[in-house]
RNA sequence: GCGGAAGUGGUGAAAUGGCAAACACACUAGCCUUAGGAGCUAGCGCCGAAAGGCUUGCGGGUUCAAGUCCCGCCUUCCGCACCA
């Protein structure tokens, strides 16, 4: 019986049909030019790395992004809402080891099953401006940028210990090792080489990049704290204690000794609290400082006992608590000399010191820090006080005393100076004798950018033998990557391996040189791509600088808290190093950032290894994309983890099908009444009319606001389904004609424009069946009335000591007194304060009422 | 250890100092038959026959009024962690 089938909502008949027209019109999601006049908005979800399957966490990201796309586009915004893939990486080239297929295949493959699965969502992006990052129109502008900032000086290469992941057979950047171990590869621990690598300078931006979160109002406090935990400015003073001559040992490498001083060797130590140095009771170094190997040449016993300290320090790392080390320390038998009053102190190797951070070296000040003040306890050396508090009586405080209000004592010269006013002093001491000076520390590090891989940019530089270094020209660009390529697991550059690759003719003085191997990070790729959204086609620059003018910054960047270190701050540096080259304005790429929850099921993260996966594919199958994606919302607040349940869905897909049913049941009614509706409305409408359209009104003011602000689309979506119950409990007043057809076609035609954000297949289908012609996309978002959306009576809750008691009754507008005289009157009332002095009556008009008896 | 977020029915959650549990899921009972992953009606925090009482991790406080604000504690999750 076809008939009758029809009268079933079937997503998978309304979804496709609507899919196809969609693809048919690309301007219906194209962004528009600057002139459209129009203002303008820019919505981003971060683009995905294309492994060939969306999972829950994509599906939930991009349906926050494309609710709010659609919401701004009804309110009458050109809105830029585009996406494009990360396609650079390492498990292309895994995979083709795995299957023989070139990774490019595999990835543009990939690429299109994703698009698909978008396309099958419904997502509105302009496809017009997709970026995908492997393909030479957008990763030659890579090599241009790394051009650019070599020229600048931003740019350079050295020798250092690098970070080495044994499975990914590459580099890894500092951010990219997590607790000891590869960020890709929970299970492998990273060894560290010695490697010559191309460094970007992040570290010259360091104080910008730390100093402008605090203009990031727009996002959550938790990303700006990580950022500024991981820049990790110290300020502080570098001080140089003089090293004791000893004829019995050679002082030719003086590694530890940054400025050669005229007295011999020098051990330069890091300090925040220069005024405890007169606390100094020992000299820390690193077991890896260059000092303790001119130690240990020839102490073959001091030796062992410093391989044992980096063991132990290698097994912390491993274990990721580095910081729960137990304290280990040797004696070295040297001495070092205090350069403000010449203390002779000994010098020390122990585990705690880190040597990538500071100098590798420190003072040791027992009394006034925690941790050389364990490490003193456990080995014997002075504990001396040189800091009590400010307030008298103070001397009896307990060490260590770790605190900086307090004054200088036993500091000779500099007893009784405030903490603050000693460090200046001592500071200004070492700068005039030259052996110190004020200075500033970061935890950043520069970012390494090198990686021994093909499946990614190819750095534009050529070493000749005669001319070193020497630049790509930019009319060479882009430097392809050989499409033939043997992937094997062997180490090293697979670019090395291609001799036509390799070989090339030098620009300066065109004889043979080598091109460079490495290719780029792939977070290169991803620290710039939103820019290019704006102007994908150009071939002639990375963008035009007017477009880009036009849509930055970034309104709404919506991601996983997961990138809140690695992407969003070389993304950050990059677009203050391309403003400095001129080509923007703007000093931060990101307005707001909304950082949403993960997708769990069963209380934890869908992951293969538990089994606990959720395909979005078998979720659009069995109850269509709108279900799918409107659950996505619903199940919890977007900040929120989200606890994925089957069922939930099933009820999203219900809801779906009783709107399908109110809409199309009486949608012919609602068409006689599509014209004569619009002047004196609440004078025309009374009795259920009335009641329905308030509820209505309300539900738009309440859908309205929170897009404005708080972002609860859960509570959106129940209020939606609260005005279909109401008007579905009237069913039968609707059969009898009790509502008139103007009324009726507000009451259909607003809901479904409601619901064309959350659920834009169904919303496009019932638009039609309302006979509106343009698409329900483009149509203006509803307006809510508040002399409709108002309440004429009112329930006041009334309490008696704070209790809930009864609820009056009264009109909206009623005044204290009537409120008061209404609760007085109220039986229950009464009874409860016969015999008894109503001491006090409190009155919030609207609100509640509480009388105070006693 | 430091910093942040969270803790409410059987479950996901709602309540922006003013009726705790909206909206859903699951469940129970009934109806319907085009037997569907459908639809409709009613019930559903706890104790109680009812009247009524109790209830937002625990303990204090502020307030006429606290899930919401303040103080202390507990638990869970996240970030940082010998950073000198």
């Amino acid at each position: 019986m076809a008939e009758e089938k029809e009268f079933r909502y079937d997503p998978a008949l309304i979804e496709p049909k609507w899919q196809e027209r969609w693809a048919a019109d690309p301007a219906l999601y194209a962004a528009e030019p600057a002139a459209s006049g129009k203002p303008k908005y820019y919505v981003l979800e971060m683009l995905p790395y294309p492994s060939g399957q969306l999972h829950m966490g994509h599906v939930r990201n991009y349906s926050i992004g494309d609710a709010l796309a659609r919401h701004m586009w009804m309110r009458g915004y050109n809105v830029l809402h585009p996406m494009g893939w990360d396609a650079f990486g390492l498990p292309a080239e895994n995979a083709a080891l795995k299957n023989n297929t070139p990774p490019r295949e595999w990835t543009l493959n990939n690429i299109a099953a994703m698009k698909r699965q978008m396309q099958r969502l419904g997502l509105g992006y302009d496809w017009a401006t997709e970026v995908t990052t492997c393909l030479p129109d957008y990763y030659r502008w890579n090599q241009w940028f790394f051009l650019r900032m070599y020229e600048k000086g931003l740019v350079y290469r050295k020798k250092s210990k690098v970070n080495w992941c044994p499975d990914c057979a590459t580099v890894l950047a500092n951010e990219q090792v997590i607790d000891g171990r590869c960020w890709r590869h929970e299970d492998t621990i990273v060894e560290q080489r010695d490697l010559e690598q191309w460094f970007f300078r992040i570290t010259a931006y360091a104080d910008e990049l730390l100093d402008d979160l605090d203009k990031l109002e727009g996002w959550p406090e938790k990303v700006r704290t990580m950022q500024r935990n991981w820049i990790g400015r110290s300020e502080g003073t570098e001080v140089d204690f003089f090293l004791e001559e000893q004829e019995a040992v050679n002082s030719e490498q003086g590694a530890g000794n940054r400025e050669q001083g005229t007295k011999g060797q020098r051990i330069r130590v890091f300090t925040t609290r220069v005024d405890t140095i007169f606390g100094a009771t020992s000299v820390q170094l690193a077991p890896q400082h260059a000092l303790v190997a001119s130690f240990t040449a020839a102490d073959a016993v001091l030796k062992a006992q410093v391989d044992e300290l980096i063991e132990q320090q290698k097994k912390a790392r491993e274990a990721g608590d580095l910081g729960a080390i137990e304290k280990h320390g040797v004696a070295t038998g040297r001495f070092a000399l205090n350069p403000y009053n010449g203390e002779r102190v000994p010098i020390w190797v122990a585990n705690y010191i880190l040597m990538d951070y500071g100098t590798g070296a420190i003072m040791s000040v027992p009394g006034h820090d925690e941790r050389d003040f364990e490490f003193a306890t456990k080995y014997g050396i002075e504990i001396r006080r040189v800091i009590a508090p400010a307030q008298p009586g103070g001397e009896d405080a307990a060490l260590p005393f770790t605190t900086e209000d307090g004054v200088l004592v036993n500091s000779g010269e500099y007893d009784g100076l405030t903490c603050t006013e000693a460090e200046k002093r001592l500071q200004a001491v070492a700068e005039r004798e030259g052996f110190g000076k004020a200075t500033v520390t970061f935890r950043l590090k520069d970012w390494g950018v090198s990686r021994q891989r093909y499946w990614g940019t190819p750095i534009p530089m050529i070493h000749c033998e005669r001319d070193g270094l020497v630049q790509v020209p930019d009319e060479q660009l882009p430097v392809l990557l050989p499409p033939q390529i043997e992937i094997t697991q062997q180490g090293g550059s697979p670019l090395g391996r291609v001799a036509e690759f390799v070989h090339v003719t030098c620009p300066k003085c065109g004889g043979p040189a080598r091109r460079e191997t490495d290719t780029m990070d792939t977070f290169v790729d991803s620290s710039w791509y939103f820019y290019r959204y704006t102007d994908a086609k150009n071939a002639a620059q990375p963008f035009d600088p007017a477009r880009v003018g036009y849509w930055f910054p970034i309104d709404q960047y919506i991601g996983g808290v997961e990138h809140a270190i690695l992407h969003l701050i070389y993304s950050r540096f990059w677009t203050k190093v391309m403003r400095d080259l001129g080509l923007i304005k703007n000093d931060e790429p990101v307005r707001r950032l909304f950082t949403q929850g993960m997708v769990i099921k069963d209380g934890a993260k869908m992951s293969k290894s538990k089994g606990n996966v959720v395909s979005p594919d078998d979720m659009v199958a069995r109850y269509g994309a709108d279900a799918t994606r409107m659950y996505a919302l619903f199940a919890a607040p977007p900040d929120r983890d989200l606890d994925w349940q089957e069922d939930g869905v099933a009820g999203v897909s219900r809801f779906l099908g009783r709107v399908w049913r109110l809409v199309t049941k009486y949608a012919p009614v609602a068409n006689m009444g599509r014209s004569g509706w619009s002047q004196s409305r609440k004078e025309g409408a009374t009795g259920l009319s009335l009641k329905l359209l308030r509820k209505l009104h309300q539900t738009t003011a309440k859908i309205t606001l929170e897009f404005e602000g708080r972002w609860h689309f859960n509570t959106c979506v129940a209020a939606i389904m609260e005005l279909v119950n109401e008007v579905q409990a009237v069913d039968a007043r609707l059969a009898a004609g009790e509502v008139e057809p103007p009324v009726l076609h507000e009451l259909l035609s607003s809901l479904v424009l409601l619901l064309a954000i959350f659920a834009p297949y169904l919303a496009a289908e019932l638009w039609e069946e309302l006979g509106e012609a343009g698409s329900v996309l483009r149509a203006p978002w509803p307006v809510s009335d508040p002399e409709l959306a108002k309440e004429d009576e009112l329930e006041i809750p009334v309490q008696i000591n704070g209790k809930l008691v009864t609820v009056v009754r009264v009109a909206a507008g009623a005044a204290a007194k009537d409120i008061e005289a209404a609760a007085l009157a109220d039986a229950k009332v009464q009874l409860r304060t016969a015999g008894k002095t109503v001491a006090k009556i409190i009155v919030v008009p609207g609100r509640a009422a509480n009388l105070v008896v006693k």
